[in-house]
RNA sequence: GGGCGGUUAGCUCAGUUGGUAGAGCACCGGCUUUACACGCCGGCUGUCACAGGUUCGAGUCCUGUACCGCCCACCA
């Protein structure tokens, strides 16, 4: 046994850390068999972003979760990931090494960037892309990795995956083709959402609702020959070339007598039918909406449903196109005065051109009266600048929308913590609309593992997709060849061409439970870990990550991927705003690691409940700090001295150890319900209860004044509450409980048993007033302690009497532990009388 | 517009099945007490968001309202 002087936190984290690395205590037994494992699907964090304080909160739920589980005996398989994939590690690489994908060049072994970025991107081959990505990343992964080995993760770090490594892009590859197979993947040219600065398409679930200025046109239609005009009301004037049709509530009598019949559109001519449709809101604008390809979503229900014609004009890079009116698809009345208008519009962004438009409109007539500015809610890609469009594409889709109610029903099967969460998976699957679009024309990803033949007239045939072998993959097929063909052939007509696409990156995180438990790839460990046991994530990304990784293994696995989802909630700034960069009030995690110790950050995120929003408080975590350094403390002085063992002799201490006892059991059936801030808060009481009084009260005793056997009770009793209560708290103050039983026991906490009731109690002990006893402790020396108080004494005086008053109940509870509580209160005689509570305190005659 | 969660002391939060409102922080006062001044002891602090209802009794159950947060829908 070895207690130190002056215990101290600083230099733990280093100094566990190391150790726990060289011992391997957190290292995953892959042959355990699937009952004993505890697997946990790791949510892999965004390296090309950084780590914030929201990161620790729910980082350390999970830890919580690994090491109580741990302890009770479960083999933890914890590793964890990175999420390198996409386009933020895209956008940051072009920046950083000024340069640019382009699939179509061929990889160029002996590429280096320039030291400088240079004026002008360097346009290089995809791999090469990729290879300066894996280069950029590897530095932030080295980084992420120390911050969490500092707050103390217990990760098996030898297993840490990434989402864009070799490994990874099989299993996703793999999982694609399989799906393919099955014909639950398949491309289609549909309108699809789509952000005009990345030119990629993107999911229903990437995107979000911003408040943007626009305004009400009001723009009249011409009715057949001289029987004057229809007004509709747009936010969108730009589209009016793209309009193919007016569409009213089919019970608008404003509208019932035109339905059937044209109209043409103002500048460009064209004739559009009117027609009706239930969706057409009578009270909006002036109840008749124009239905372009594409202003919005409804549009294209409206076009569908109609089986109306296509007439695009946005284009990929969110500009309008070339039209030459008087073409097939492009009619109109007056193809000269069509084109001449249109000419002034092409080429033009939409906003761009919506300003011209208007222009155009007002010098025509047909804009009635100003536009009138509103505020309205607009589709954005979450990443993105500018609204979405809606462009017509080739996409890879994903079938979801015929399973919705058999993913409701893993839905149901699935534990969440807190339950309630589950009504936003629910609300999501309820709300989808169609199936999921996964490719999207990056370069940074996962590539689509499929070529396409090129016909002899050089046109290409999707429908021929051609596919690899399962044990060729990964490939990319920008650079590799399809077999059966030579690399000279790509792009050639009679050969081939990859696909150009690669896949969201949900499409890869949502099949991390496969990837880290080593679907197809590792059978024992798989076998040994899936389906998983834990998923803890944020509840923002109930949508995408969490309801995508379910579709994909009932698809796969046919199962739920875990039986329990922990949802975390998010950090709060003191204004209760959720905490993000562009408030500029992120504080960076290792400083506060450093600052309050990372047991002091840990009891902080530890307080926030599953699913709850934590407010961001460098108090708390003064406080886990100070409970950290009670905690040394108190240790220093239960293990200094002679350390006796004896029987469990005395009331007071088999008391204490009774209510330990029954502490343990209601700590371990909240942490296995995964209340773990409620278990905290019931140990942290205890404890704070069992050093100011408990203690207090034994200490004299222990020290010997009341004979040996007396101070072996205690100084037994105290250590076995130590070692109990460093147990409880070790999933919590991970660093400072090691520390402290390293002092006196042998191995690693945190691979030490759960303690049990009987590990307090020793034997079993019937209680014949000992717990009421302890349970009365508290009052007593509070009554007494106030007593002595008002009479501006201090804790430390001695007395020469104490009388002391109070109901029958407590006073007997009292009078088992009489001797304690006198020597605690520094009295030299305490009677313990039933009467109207009171404390009279008699004090020592004055010497001399 | 729909769904979910929240509203308790100045602050951060607990409040189990309805039974006299709790903790910590902050604040005020006291204390060399031989584990700890990163400490110890004591004290002050509440229309439990609001309005109804059920009940002998409501912070807790029911109905409604307001505000905050999140998710979804709407987007002409």
């Amino acid at each position: 046994m070895s207690v130190p002087e002056k215990p101290a936190l600083e230099g733990l984290e280093q100094k566990w850390n190391a150790r726990w690395e060289s011992q391997g205590i957190y290292r995953f037994d892959r042959s355990r068999p699937r009952d004993q494992v505890y697997a946990i699907d790791t949510p892999p964090p965004t390296v090309s972003g950084s780590l914030h304080v929201g990161h620790v909160l729910s980082y350390t739920h999970t830890d919580l979760i690994a090491r109580f589980q741990r302890m009770l005996g479960k083999e933890v398989f914890y590793p964890m990931g990175w999420d390198d994939n996409g386009l933020p590690t895209e956008r940051r690489v072009q920046n950083y090494f000024g340069v640019r994908c382009d699939p179509s060049l061929p990889y160029d072994a002996s590429f280096t960037p320039p030291a400088q970025p240079p004026k002008h991107a360097i346009s290089i081959s995809r791999p090469n892309f990729i290879e300066l990505c894996a280069k950029l990343t590897a530095e932030d992964e080295k980084a992420f990795e120390h911050l969490w080995r500092y707050l103390g993760l217990s990760v098996d770090w030898s297993m840490t995956y990434a989402t864009i490594g070799k490994r990874e892009q099989r299993i996703s590859q793999m999982m694609f083709l399989r799906l393919v197979r099955r014909g639950l993947a398949y491309q289609l040219e549909a309108p699809t959402l789509w952000d005009v600065d990345f030119k990629t398409a993107v999911a229903q679930a990437e995107l979000e609702d911003r408040e943007q200025p626009g305004a009400y046109h009001r723009i009249h239609f011409a009715k057949a020959a001289g029987a004057g005009s229809i007004a509709i009301e747009t936010t969108r004037p730009e589209l009016i070339p793209a309009c193919v049709a007016l569409v009213a509530h089919p019970d608008d009598e404003r509208y019932k007598p035109l339905f059937g019949s044209h109209v043409t559109t103002p500048l460009f001519g064209a004739r559009v039918p009117v027609m009706a449709h239930a969706l057409a809101d009578p009270e909006k604008g002036s109840g008749i909406a124009m239905i372009c390809t594409f202003g919005d979503i409804t549009d294209v229900t409206w076009w569908r449903e109609l089986k109306l014609p296509v007439r695009a004009v946005v284009q990929p890079n969110g500009t309008l196109g070339p039209v030459t009116w008087g073409t097939p698809g492009w009619e109109s009345e007056d193809p000269v005065r069509a084109q001449q208008a249109y000419d002034q519009l092409a080429g033009l962004s939409a906003k761009k051109a919506q300003a011209k438009i208007v222009e155009l409109l007002r010098e025509s007539g047909d804009l009635a009266g100003d536009p009138k500015p509103i505020t309205h809610a607009v589709k954005f890609y979450e990443k993105g600048d500018r609204p979405l469009e809606i462009i017509t594409s080739r996409q890879w889709f994903i079938k979801t929308i015929e399973f919705r109610e058999q993913l409701l029903d893993r839905g149901r099967r699935l534990q969440w913590h807190p339950e309630y969460m589950r009504a936003r998976y629910e609300n999501w699957v309820n709300g989808l609309t169609g199936d999921w679009c996964i490719s999207r024309q990056r370069f940074f990803g996962v590539p689509f593992p499929v070529w396409y033949p090129v016909r002899a007239d050089g046109s290409i045939d999707y429908g021929g997709a051609i596919v690899p072998d399962e044990a060729s993959l990964p490939i990319d097929p920008s650079t590799d060849v399809p077999p059966g063909y030579t690399a000279a052939q790509r792009g050639a007509a009679g050969g081939f061409v990859g696909d150009p696409d690669v896949m969201d990156t949900w499409a890869t995180s949502s099949v991390t439970p496969q990837i880290v438990t080593r679907w197809e790839n590792d059978s024992e460990v798989f076998a040994h870990t899936f389906p998983m046991d834990l998923r803890p994530q944020a509840h923002d990304i109930i949508r995408t990550w969490l309801f995508s990784s379910v579709l994909r293994a009932h698809l796969e696995n046919g199962s739920l991927p875990w039986a329990h989802a922990a949802i975390s909630g998010f950090v709060l700034d003191p204004d209760r705003k959720k905490m993000s960069k562009s408030k500029g009030n992120v504080v960076t995690p290792l400083g506060l690691l450093q600052e309050y110790g990372s047991d002091g950050v840990r009891y902080w995120a530890a307080r926030g409940g599953p699913g709850v929003d934590t407010a961001f408080d460098v108090g708390q975590m003064k406080i886990g700090r100070k409970l950290a350094m009670k905690l040394l403390n108190v240790s220093k002085f239960v293990l200094a001295g002679e350390q006796a063992d004896g029987e469990i002799t005395e009331t007071l201490d088999r008391g204490m150890l009774m209510s330990l006892a029954e502490l343990v059991d209601e700590t371990t059936r909240e942490l296995e319900q995964y209340d773990y801030a409620k278990a905290l808060q019931r140990v942290e009481s205890f404890f704070w209860a069992f050093c100011d009084n408990y203690i207090e009260a034994v200490k004299s005793r222990r020290y010997g004044d009341h004979g040996p056997e007396a101070a072996a009770s205690a100084s037994t009793a105290m250590r076995r509450a130590l070692s109990v209560l460093l147990r409880l708290l070790a999933p919590y103050l991970a660093f400072t409980c090691e520390e402290v039983w390293s002092w006196w026991q042998t191995g690693s906490i945190h691979r030490a048993p759960w303690p049990t009731a009987a590990d307090a109690l020793g034997t079993t002990l019937d209680d014949t007033g000992e717990r009421a006893a302890y349970g009365n402790l508290a009052v007593g020396l509070e009554n007494i302690r106030k007593a002595k108080a008002d009479l501006k004494l201090s804790v430390g005086t001695e007395v020469q009497a104490v009388r002391y008053f109070g109901p029958h109940g407590e006073v007997e509870a009292l009078r088992h532990i009489e001797r304690d509580l006198k020597s605690a209160v520094r009295a030299g005689s305490l009677r313990l009388e039933v009467g109207e509570p009171s404390v009279a305190v008699t004090l020592k005659p004055a010497e001399g």
